[in-house]
RNA sequence: GGCUCCGUAGCUCAGCCGGAUAGAGCGACGGUUUCCUAAACCGUAGGCCGCGUGUUCGAAUCACGCCGGGGUCACCA
């Protein structure tokens, strides 16, 4: 149930019934039409913009329209108040039952309220993490992992058939450093002493690789060269990087539908394949690149490429898929890896990639439009950095690698839940200041734990509900006679959870699951509000002792605010707590 | 220099597919506890929405140009 689209449909109704009277001339666009919140309370339950935006087609003043319609729309049982306002806003006063529907249908619905066919079904495929299977995870992948699969559940839950996927950079030279760093491990293991060179990963996450590799050559392979290893070594180690990957994302509460590897895509002509798509379309072309623009490069020189005319479809200058040796560039698998993607069918793609790749996302986007004829959209989303703090200050540390603080480390210091939650705290494309010491303290400047605790506060209610013998049950709170909850303050709180289907929808349009925790934010402060209240006014307690019509009726509202704040840290991937004694 | 993100209260940030008197938290100041968890709530103070021009009935929001800060910039992935 979404009330805004259910006054916004008789909106729209009332204003083709006045076209039929004739009193709006035929032929209007009602595509601008916006039923929304105002921004002030003393301006009504809703608003509309109808007579406004209106006025100019029809060719009418805006007062005009909005009469006509306010009469229209005082007819129907559910609208109490009309007013015309302001430059020609449409001010709705609503009917307290059609509010207390509100409660009911949460109760009715459970996690399903709010639940939308926005996506109707469509195939949209996430990808995201996408590290370099070299190493565990570290923080910089945090924000990227959370955001991606929080988006996932969000337009899953906005009616898309949502994929998640990770594409495993497994073909380039850092798996080849990643084998000889692991050689080293498995001399180490033999008793040799290890040499870490240069341009090497040094982290101790490889040690027990090095054993593994003891464990399944012995000592054959130590006075064997490169040759007679890399390969091998490379294809094992991997492996065991990308299961160390997927500990850490179910450490994170991050599960992946798919994964895909960048390896499998050489030699199965599918690189080839998408890159003559292009060069059929005429975008492939051999060429030499101008150097960069007012930056000086050293070792610049001429040369001729192989070139994706990708400014064909956006791009500020093309990009070369292959290099002067003959070897595919790193864009040229990506373009096959997308082209993989349109053909298995996906209506939408969307990349979540972390900051530091912005000047690729021109290109991504140029490749996709011409491989999909322009019929697939691609949505890249950037994620800004975070930057770790501790009480303040600035804070690095790694138990594990030295250099770099890992995703473990976060999750152990913070927990899945907290960090998960803090991680949905600001836009992608800003930056976001992470300290261990305030997400883990208790007040209401740490908003993971000022929504928990509402919650907690809610099922406090119900445990002590239960013990004085009132049925607490969903279906049983919803035939309370919510009619009782008609201060407005109660009014408000139901306000406030009828928001909760719009807010879904416009969080998924924009592909912004942070709008999902400022909101439960926002839900948590008007329960809050609510449960002082009841410190002045005894009337507004949920628990109203030797009265158990009216104790039914305000535990239901406060279930029903339970209802959506699970169902919102749901798509968070966030556990609701139960209690925080 | 090109591309890109950011610039809103003292601080950290929401709001931005145009809408009414621009919001929240922290910090400051002042209140609330016989009560279902005060781990909370209520109130006060605090703003050329970086600057300018344009589009519009209407601009924090859209376009263009500046200023300031971050990221990034050919055969690395």
């Amino acid at each position: 149930m979404n009330l805004f689209a259910e006054i916004r449909t008789l909106v729209t109704d009332s204003l083709t019934a006045l076209v039929a009277e004739g009193a709006l001339p035929s032929g209007l666009d009602f595509a601008a039409v916006a039923v929304e919140p105002p921004r002030d309370p003393s301006h009504g339950d809703m608003a509309t913009n109808a007579a406004m935006v209106l006025a100019k087609p029809a060719g009418m003043q805006p007062r005009a329209i909005a009469e006509a319609l306010a009469a229209k729309l005082s007819l129907d049982a559910r609208v109490t108040g009309v007013e015309v306002a302001g430059p020609g806003f449409l001010n709705l006063r609503l009917a307290a039952n059609v509010w207390q529907g509100v409660v009911k249908a949460a109760l009715t619905e459970g996690l399903e309220f709010g639940r939308s066919m926005m996506g109707g079904g469509r195939k949209v495929n996430v990808e995201f993490v996408s590290a370099n299977p070299t190493g565990p995870m570290h923080v910089g992948h945090v924000r990227g992992a959370v955001v991606g699969d929080a988006l996932a559940r969000l337009l899953d839950f906005a009616g898309w058939n949502v994929t998640r996927e990770y594409y495993i950079n497994d073909g380039g030279a850092q798996v080849d450093v990643l084998a000889r760093s692991a050689y080293e491990r498995y001399r180490e293991a033999n008793g040799l002493e290890p040499e870490i060179r240069e341009g090497l990963y040094p982290g101790d996450y490889l040690i027990p690789v090095g054993e593994a590799l003891k464990a399944k050559y012995g000592a054959s392979l130590l006075d064997k060269g490169e040759e007679v290893w890399l390969a091998d070594i490379r294809e094992i180690a991997s492996e065991l990087m990308m299961d160390e990957i997927r500990g850490d994302l179910a450490a994170l509460n991050v599960k992946m539908d798919v994964y895909s590897s960048e390896k499998a895509l050489y030699g199965t002509g599918q690189i080839e394949a998408a890159i003559q798509a292009l060069r059929d379309m005429g975008l492939i072309y051999e060429g030499t690149l101008e150097p960069p623009k007012g930056k000086t490069l050293d070792d610049w020189e001429p040369r001729v490429q192989t070139l994706f005319r990708s400014t064909a479809h956006g791009d500020d200058v093309d990009r070369p898929v292959m290099k002067s040796d003959g070897a595919w560039t790193y864009f040229a698998p990506d373009i096959a890896y997308h082209y993989n993607k349109v053909q298995r069918g996906f209506d939408e793609l969307i990349d979540i990639f972390g900051a530091d790749h912005g000047g690729y996302v021109k290109r991504m986007k140029a490749a996709v439009s011409a491989l999909s004829g322009g019929k697939v959209p691609l949505d890249i989303k950037l994620v800004q950095l975070v930057k770790l703090y501790k009480n303040g200050e600035p804070f690095k540390m790694s138990k594990r690698a030295g250099t770099f603080v890992t995703l473990r480390d976060v999750v152990e210091q913070a927990g899945a839940d907290v960090t998960r939650f803090m991680m949905l705290t600001r836009k992608n494309d800003v930056t976001l200041d992470f300290d261990f010491a305030k997400v883990l303290e208790q007040s209401k400047d740490n908003p993971v734990f000022y929504v928990q605790y509402a919650n907690a506060r809610i099922n406090s209610v119900l445990r002590k509900s239960r013990e004085a013998g009132i049925d607490c049950g969903d279906a049983a709170l919803a035939k309370a006679d919510l009619a009782i909850l008609s201060h407005p303050a109660e009014i408000q709180m139901a306000q406030k959870l009828a928001e909760w289907p719009r807010l879904v929808e416009i969080a998924a349009k924009g592909n912004e699951p942070h709008r999902i925790a400022f909101y439960l934010y926002e839900l948590a402060s008007e329960f809050h509000a609510l449960w002082n209240k009841g410190n002045d006014d005894p009337s507004l307690r949920f628990v109203q002792d030797g009265n158990a019509a009216t104790s039914a009726a305000k535990i239901a509202l406060a279930r029903a605010t339970g209802v959506v704040i699970s169902a919102g840290l749901g798509i968070l991937g966030v556990t609701p707590v139960e209690e925080m004694r």
